[in-house]
DNA sequence: CTAAACCCTGACACCGGTGTTAGAGTCAAG
DNA sequence: CTTGACTCTAACACCGGTGTCAGGGTTTAG
């Protein structure tokens, strides 16, 4: 299958699909006149790809086990559950950090409604 | 005051005293010699813009009510509350997206575990 | 044969505050 | 006068996946 057949399967861009080749994720063959051509097994790799890119890794670091979770089950790559456990540190110190700058927000917004229009919002 | 003056008495970097410049958050006057020159008010105004960026703020939205709080107080300037409530929504939005990717980590680490070594993270 | 639809590579843009460097001018203390 | 510490402007790098364009080949249906 050729670039843009894989791409509408896979609501992948064809744009983003070369960019994880480049990257080393996908590794199709090419045809004699240069084209990429992708195995069937290319639109479950792709949606493996997806799905660990949105639980926020990097091209990078998910280079790192594909070729093992492709094979394998997930529980017998060893590098994966690490990865899981430091981008999980990540996010909560994000979640803490927003968190603050909400109840800041939060706290600006009080109080100028209270400076403007002293209990008005004190209404049901 | 000069440049190298300010930043250390506010602790921020001189790089970012000239960015803030450009981005029209702050005008010096000039000496002769082209040095800036910065009036002691420089200093309140710099904690007043950083407190601005760490509430998320660009310097391009703070630029637009930045004269106004100066003078004024905050309740006192249309364009902050509108500002502070769309912020919240966005904060809240990244929050939501956060904690989506937060629960998938988790329960891809919960089966992991469950299939490595059944039963074993239950102990007390 | 031709036009439309694909495909190829390479490269810039984005976002946005900050670090860093390069090359050059200025000033104060010794 | 000289040296070191400041200051000036201008410009690139970063981060990272994606959009988009340029310029050029290939294929396929009419």
């Amino acid at each position: 299958m050729k670039i843009g057949e894989l791409a509408e399967k896979t609501g992948v861009s064809v744009r983003s699909l070369r960019y994880y080749e480049q990257q080393g994720l996908l590794t199709p063959l090419r045809q004699v006149n240069g084209y990429r051509e992708y195995s069937p097994l290319a639109e479950e790799q792709v949606r493996t790809i997806r799905f660990y890119l949105e639980l926020g890794l990097s091209t990078e670091q998910i280079a790192g086990f594909l070729h093992c979770v492709l094979k394998n089950k997930e529980a017998f790559c060893e590098e994966v559950l690490p990865l899981y456990r430091s981008k999980l540190e990540e996010i909560d110190e994000q979640i803490r950090l927003l968190t603050n700058i909400r109840r800041n927000l939060e706290d600006r917004i009080a109080s100028i409604l209270l400076e403007r229009d002293p209990g008005e919002e004190a209404l049901p």
